[in-house]
DNA sequence: CTAGACTTCAAACGATTGTTTGAAACGCGA
DNA sequence: TCGCGTTTCAAACAATCGTTTGAAGTCTAG
């Protein structure tokens, strides 16, 4: 690492590599697709990162720290202020998804690529994630438990695999619903988010 | 094709194939770790299916072929004796997936592999699918149809998107929910199945 | 202006990819 | 037993894979 700003080249490979996972997957995606993508040379990524597992863990560090931060900034926000309540909560898990989704041109790359890792089911990228960010899922199991208290914990745990799955799969958009011509990416994800929330409250309720 | 039975060569192939496929993905599992694991000459693929494009749409025509029919038959039934609930409805879409995975060894393999076609976003898998397994979902939205009269077209729509999703993540496994020592992996699965029918029934009618 | 750390580059490394080939082995009707 | 369609096999095809190399280029601190 230098001195001065280094974002062109290796923030070009991890714009790249974003697309390009998400379209294609981790192994369908090819480090010279990658950096033909970038318009960098091929080197750049064993330079810049070490190796392409380095660059895939990489890509998920970009955008699930501040992701992470911002879900719990919400939360504890609603936590000190006493509103929290199912819909609010999952407000707080869904709108900074969003908000990332809608940062970008293609709209939902990255949440593409975060749904694609949980497809791998032994891989070592499920061990990082878990290792990394498993306590951002805890700490909501926790205000969640909180406001089910009738629930078991067991059942409970079975309410909010399902959810987690419903928000995952829907959020990376994999599902049949196109956006409507004329109708903005943001208006589309905006009235995707409000349904995600109603439905896995009544859900989380039964 | 010749004369006897020629379940041997073929069906090992597609066996090792959909374990490979569930387990690092499509581009991910090479022909030769497939032929490797099905104890059969790496050119045996191409000679009984073509390419490797033409193996992975055979994995899937395998099993969706009496899935489908399973459903449908079911679906059917359910109409025809006037027990049709969204509860009885979840249940013959959910079933006969459940019992396809119990029928293997390892549980939902077939299951996962499904699940990695919804991520491959502009493959022409996702198009072979809809084009010859579309038609089941649309037969399932209309009985849902039947039973939501009150709901807008567009929002029955965007619900069902939402439970497919929710369906889809949880039939595959991909959870973080670990079966219990001790416990079947048919114990498993068919609380999930319980756990899934109350979720998403309750989600639909929100 | 020069020394030296940092970055980019074309080229090549061996390994692996899907696919093709032609010969060998097989299985059954005649 | 012969002959012939079917299947298996080892070997090789060009293409692509992730990674490494060493030289050329870029930049700034001194």
């Amino acid at each position: 690492m230098p001195h001065g700003t280094q974002f062109s080249t290796r923030q070009r490979i991890l714009g790249a590599a974003e697309e390009l996972f998400a379209e294609r997957g981790f192994a369908g995606a090819s480090l010279r697709q990658v950096t033909a993508a970038a318009k960098v040379n091929l080197a750049a990524v064993n330079y810049h990162f070490g190796s392409k597992n380095n660059l895939i863990e990489e890509v998920f560090r970009r955008r699930l720290d501040e992701l992470s931060r911002r879900r719990l900034e919400r939360l504890a926000e609603l936590d000190a202020a006493g509103h929290a309540s199912l819909e609010t909560v999952l407000d707080a898990f869904i709108t900074p998804a969003l908000e990332l989704s809608l940062d970008r041109k293609g709209g939902s790359v990255f949440m593409r690529v975060l749904a694609r890792a949980f497809a791998e089911h032994n891989s070592s990228l499920r061990t990082f994630l878990s290792d990394n960010y498993g306590h951002v899922l805890k700490d909501f199991a926790a205000a969640f438990a909180r406001l089910l208290p009738d629930l078991g914990k067991e059942e409970l745990y079975w309410r909010l695999d399902i959810a987690v799955g419903a928000l995952t799969y829907a959020m990376a958009d994999f599902g049949m619903i196109q956006r409507r011509s004329g109708e903005s990416e943001r208006a589309h994800r905006e009235k995707m988010a409000k349904h995600l929330i109603h439905f896995t409250a009544a859900g989380l309720r039964a």
